[in-house]
DNA sequence: CGACTTTGACCTGCGC
DNA sequence: GCGCAGGTCAAAGTCG
């Protein structure tokens, strides 16, 4: 079993011509959300872009946006000021600005996050990453454990978002779990949060794929989902942290001037947060 | 019976 | 100001 995940897991890296998750987080699929989110107005399928390929792979390679001519590693950026204005009294807070009242539940927490925020006050949003698989199964097995508190249609597809939070006490982590319309085989989740707790421990494969990477620590739920279910990762973005370092980014909506660099037509991807899910693996990256 | 899902309503931000 | 879309809430339903 693992050996063929494993072996799914290195096909994949391959096409992307990395030998190691590692090397791959490491490197290059390095997009900030807020350039995902541009680029693929994220969700993908309500991109700026022509709809090209049937797959979602496709549909980033052959974006007319996107420099993927070049060899470099790739990159992204969020400026910084798309994050604030992007924030602006983030709904999200609503709830983790209340933390001990997150369980508090009923009309009061409801009313309280409501009206106990002041106005004006932002706060960060949380980091997110994104990252797509291919898998049949929407919900992917990630390690942790997930309530799910909403699912909305989205515009432009035929696939809902659904919204998961983490069921541990006082993790905020959520995630939204969206289908590709152009590939209805890929399935994208972006995670929200860290989590402030490990991943629990009755839940197979932890080991497994901790072992599997040559990784151990707490934290990425998501690293447990490559040997599962006949996913394929395709792609991850990862904080704003060096896109600047690597160049970048200028993608103004529709300008046209982005400066994704991807290997060849390889999967791509998404950003955000990964380093939070994985910080031991970007602790290196970062430093 | 607790944990989780479903689903319609509600809230908020944003563009026009 | 209005309408739309994304995100969240919470009651009701389902499942083990």
């Amino acid at each position: 079993m693992d050996d063929h995940h494993v072996e799914q897991k290195n096909t994949y890296l391959e096409e992307v011509s990395f030998t190691s998750l590692s090397d791959c987080l490491q490197s290059s699929l390095v997009m900030d959300y807020n350039s995902l989110e541009k680029v693929f107005k994220f969700p993908p399928y309500s991109s700026p872009f022509q709809p090209v390929s049937p797959s979602s792979m496709g549909h980033i390679v052959n974006n007319p946006y996107l420099n993927l001519n070049s060899n470099s590693p790739v990159v992204s950026s969020s400026s910084n000021e798309a994050e604030l204005k992007e924030n602006p009294n983030d709904k999200s807070d609503r709830m983790e600005d209340n933390e001990g009242d997150q369980h508090g539940v009923g009309e009061s927490s409801k009313q309280l996050t409501k009206q106990g925020k002041k106005k004006g006050e932002k706060k960060e949003r949380e980091a997110r990453v994104a990252f797509m698989t291919k898998s049949e199964i929407d919900h992917l097995e990630d390690g942790y454990r997930w309530r799910k508190y909403g699912q909305k249609a989205v515009k432009n597809s035929p696939y809902p978002r659904s919204y998961y939070r983490c069921t541990t006490q006082k993790c905020n982590v959520k995630k939204r779990v969206e289908r590709s319309f152009q590939d209805p085989s890929i399935v994208i989740t972006t995670y929200e949060g860290k989590h402030n707790h490990p991943i629990p421990s009755t839940l197979r494969g932890t080991v497994a794929a901790e072992h599997l990477l040559g990784h151990r620590g707490g934290g990425s739920g998501f690293l447990h989902s490559f040997p599962r279910h006949h996913q394929e990762f395709l792609m991850m973005k990862h904080s704003p942290v060096n896109y600047q370092s690597v160049g970048s980014m200028p993608y103004e909506h529709g300008h046209g001037t982005s400066s994704y660099n991807f290997n060849n037509n390889q999967p791509v991807v998404d950003y955000g947060l990964l380093q939070d899910i994985l910080p031991s693996m970007f602790s290196k990256h970062e430093s």
